[in-house]
This record gives C-alpha cells, sequence and structure tokens, in this order.
DNA sequence: CTCACGATCAGCT
DNA sequence: GCTGATCGTGAGG
C-alpha cells in the first residue's frame, strides 16, 4: 500500500490531509516500553503548525528502558533536566539535542515515574511533504543530497531521527508535549500496524555497555523510510543474534 | 568551573 | 567506508 493510499482520500497532498477526530489515548501509552515500541510502527505521527499539518507513518523506533536497567538511557542514573520528561506521565513527548545541532523525539512509556521511552526514527511521509522538503532543503548546501531531495526521494525527508525532527520542525520548544491533545501541535493517531516487524540492536551504542546486546530497535521490514545509516545494522540484522529481545525492561 | 562526549548527518573517497 | 561539524549536557573538582 502507498503512502498515499495509506492517509486516506487526498492523503498524500498537504491541503487534504485530515487526521481521525481523536487522538490515541492515555491508555496507548501505558505499557511496557517494548510493548510501546512496537505498537507505535504504523501509527501517524502529526505535526501542526501555523495552521497547516504535517504527518507521516512511523515505521522505525528504539525502545529505551528505565533508571537502573539501560545504561544505554539518559534516564539511567535518575531523573535530571533533560530527561526529567521520562519519568513522568505516558504519552508525552520527550525532545532532547545531540551532537550539537540536531534534535531526537521520544515518547514517554508506561508512567509511574518509569523513566521509559521510545525513540522515534523514521517515519514515511503522508502529507505536507512540500513542507518537510523545504525544512530539509534550507539546511543543505548545494550538493549532491540538496539536488537529490529537490524533486521526488520522499522516503528520505524523515529517515532517520535527525532528519524526522528537521522535516517536522521539532526542536527543544516541543520537550514535554501531551501526544494525545488533538488540539496541541504535535500528536499522535490510529495507524495500520505492519505485517512485518523486525528486531536489531539499537544504532549509535557504545559497545560495551552491557545493554547493547539487546535487540530493542524495531522497523517495519516492508517500508523503505527505515534509516540506512553505517550504524543502522542493515547488513547486521540478517544474522543471529545471540540474545534474544528482551519482552519487557524490567 | 572545566571537560569529555554524543540515541547524527552530509559529503567525499 | 571514513571524517568533521558543533554545543548541550552531566559528572566531577
Amino acid at each position: 500500500m502507498s503512502p498515499r493510499e495509506r492517509a486516506g482520500p487526498g492523503g498524500g497532498e498537504q491541503h487534504g490531509f485530515v487526521p481521525p477526530r481523536r487522538t490515541l489515548p492515555r491508555s496507548f501509552y501505558r505499557r511496557p516500553v517494548v510493548e510501546l515500541g512496537q505498537a507505535l510502527l504504523g501509527q501517524v505521527l502529526v505535526r501542526r503548525r501555523h495552521g497547516v499539518l504535517c504527518a507521516g507513518r512511523i515505521v522505525e523506533t528504539e525502545v529505551y528502558g528505565g533508571e537502573g536497567v539501560d545504561d544505554s538511557a539518559h534516564s539511567f542514573r535518575g531523573p535530571t533536566p533533560r530527561c526529567e520528561v521520562m519519568f513522568g506521565a505516558a504519552g508525552m513527548s520527550y525532545v532532547y539535542m545531540t551532537q550539537g545541532a540536531l534534535f531526537c523525539m521520544n515518547v514517554s512509556a508506561q508512567g509511574d515515574r518509569a523513566g521509559k521511552a521510545v525513540l522515534l526514527r523514521a517515519v514515511e511521509p503522508l502529507a505536507g511533504v512540500e513542507q518537510m522538503r523545504a525544512r530539509r532543503r534550507a539546511r543543505l548546501a548545494e550538493g549532491p543530497t540538496r539536488r537529490r531531495l529537490q524533486r521526488g526521494h520522499e522516503h528520505e525527508l524523515a529517515q532517520g531521527p535527525g532528519r524526522l525532527c528537521l522535516a517536522f520542525d521539532i526542536d527543544r520548544q516541543l520537550n514535554g508535549l501531551d501526544l494525545t491533545d488533538e488540539q496541541g501541535p504535535l500528536f499522535l493517531v490510529r495507524g495500520e500496524a505492519p505485517g512485518d516487524i523486525r528486531w536489531t540492536p539499537r544504532v549509535g551504542l557504545n559497545p560495551a555497555a552491557f545493554s547493547f546486546r539487546w535487540r530493542w530497535r524495531a522497523f517495519d521490514a516492508a517500508s523503505d523510510a527505515v534509516s540506512k545509516g553505517r550504524s543502522a545494522g542493515a547488513r547486521r540484522w540478517r544474522r543471529p543474534w545471540p540474545e534474544a529481545c528482551p519482552l519487557r525492561a524490567d
């Protein structure tokens, strides 16, 4: 099914996307974080900005476990000013800056001061494609990447956590928002679950971390919008992995 | 206060 | 496949 068909009538056009009236409810997020990492695949991220909507289908996530559990999570040593949202209610946005210039967006999981979250690593654009293109292009010098994005290649617009935040204009100002608020600038609505979900180790982790062996990156095997960076495990996930994915983070 | 580092990306070989 | 950019963050003195 193409992205245009998934979004419903007119869904591929930036002015035609009408999201369902209701967002995913709080109860959707109140569950073990590994389950949420899988359940978020296929759901639709919606960004409202100046009354205009951008939307994309989530195709790649990473699970981050809680305090004292996951030594690759910001929450591992307890709450800090940066990651305090992870310790609040489930279904909130946790946005932080990485590498000096890029942002990453997470969804807080479970609640009960769990310190758990799911990183959104990639979406397939459904609506607002030209705005995403303009925002990505604005950051690029004249060169091969800018020329490639000028036309076509929609699947690359939000392919990776930094690109996703560039395309959707997500920055620190959107940290701590309630993703169940259909009136807000950022929320999630119901989509279709993928038919073929695969799990790999997470990207960009310190190999010495004990959590390195856990397969906590989930993606839709049928989507071409899944990230392909050198550390995205594109080759590795074809091989057997020594330790099965834990069902729960605790 | 200082310092080391990173849940990444783009461009080049 | 490899490298530089770039600055917020958290830990330690």
